[in-house]
DNA sequence: TATATGTTAAACAATATTGTAAAACTACAT
DNA sequence: ATGTAGTTTTACAATATTGTTTAACATATA
């Protein structure tokens, strides 16, 4: 029971590629059995019903992105430092499973409600966070500018252009995907640099 | 016939606050029915059919964004004079119209096949778009920074702070509207300053 | 062998949704 | 007043979806 069975697995797979894809409401029981190559019954043995199976998938959404940002709002070490490597390990992420954000942040937008919880389950405590962020020495926005809005464009930077992949892909790339993906893994080194040069160099603004 | 009936206007009213919400599937014909307090069969009568209301509220988002967008790109005047009236545009339009961008990028990625005729809509050709943006004295860019990155980071700056409206208010303002919406505000100012900065001070990074 | 356990398939009932066709209502022009 | 076009409501048929119940199957163990 611990272990996951393989029919479940490809249930959770199914149900990602779908939801990802069509949202809740956009794909039907039996889209995902047949995606999985399975009988529809078998989705209500494993998941009970669809409400279920969708918190699953969205938890395991969610869970593969709060973390790094959990952790660098609990992180001791300076952001400047911890920047340039958390920045990488979210476009690693991100090139891994594009169509998170647009389907985390389309479920908290109909559901906004959900989100304090979020927060308590990930285990932090905004406030305090905002308030070791102003901190002086931690954030070179120390120096002026609002920590929070250095977050923002941090985030902004990282995850807006996998959700305006296709946009992206299509207008600017002309629709060649590898020299989308080579742009955005040169972000890892542009991010940074952006962010960092304006703090060092634009106190108070 | 041209001009817009009011029991018309009231069923786009409703169809956009729903499909902006739950997306296409996510409502029924009925919910929005309900809350444009009309009758369901209206709905048929004046849009014929669910995808064919839905389509008139995508074109709808879509035309509220994609001209300011589409007149940079065409644009004669530097960028980097354009860059601040069109950041106050994007944002104002934004405030008024928080959930437009999930809304359209949702779509697009779930039918991505739609890009190059909104494309062709929009009157643009993207290879002399970017080849334009890279000519000498156009984009401070050409000093080394691909026009593209420059374009990502733009909008990405002005678009992605709405997209995740919910969780920025919630986890950076402890849920305070007006403080978030201060600060989006303030971002008029910021993200000039941070993309011109850069382009500026940074050559070749 | 038979018996229990975990897995898969088929059949069913309740409900929701969509589009349409037909009827009722309104207001205005003849 | 009466008919006509535009609008709104009522009623209906076809289909889709969900969750459950029931049956079949396999496999391992007593």
């Amino acid at each position: 029971m611990v272990l996951q069975t393989e029919t479940e697995e490809r249930i959770i797979a199914s149900a990602e590629k779908l939801f990802y894809l069509k949202g809740k409401a956009g794909c039907s029981m039996q889209d995902i059995a047949d995606d999985a190559g399975i009988n529809r019954t078998l989705l209500n043995y494993y998941f009970r019903s669809k409400d279920q199976l969708f918190e699953a998938v969205f938890r395991k959404a969610l869970g593969t992105f709060v973390p790094s940002l959990a952790s660098m709002l609990r992180s001791e070490i300076t952001f400047q430092e911890y920047v340039p490597a958390m920045v990488e390990t979210i476009i690693d992420t991100l090139i891994e499973n594009p169509q998170i954000p647009i389907f985390v942040l389309q479920e908290l937008s109909s559901n906004p409600d959900r989100m304090p919880q979020i927060i308590r389950e990930m285990g932090i405590n905004p406030a305090i966070a905002v308030k070791k962020m102003a901190a002086e020495g931690n954030l070179p926005a120390g120096q002026g500018m609002d920590p929070r809005q250095f977050i923002i464009n941090l985030i902004s930077l990282c995850i807006f252009p996998f959700a305006a992949r296709p946009v992206i892909t299509d207008i600017l790339f002309e629709g060649d995907n590898e020299a989308y993906l080579k742009a955005m893994k040169e972000r890892k080194a542009l991010i940074p640099a952006l962010v960092g040069q304006f703090m060092n160099q634009n106190p108070k603004p």
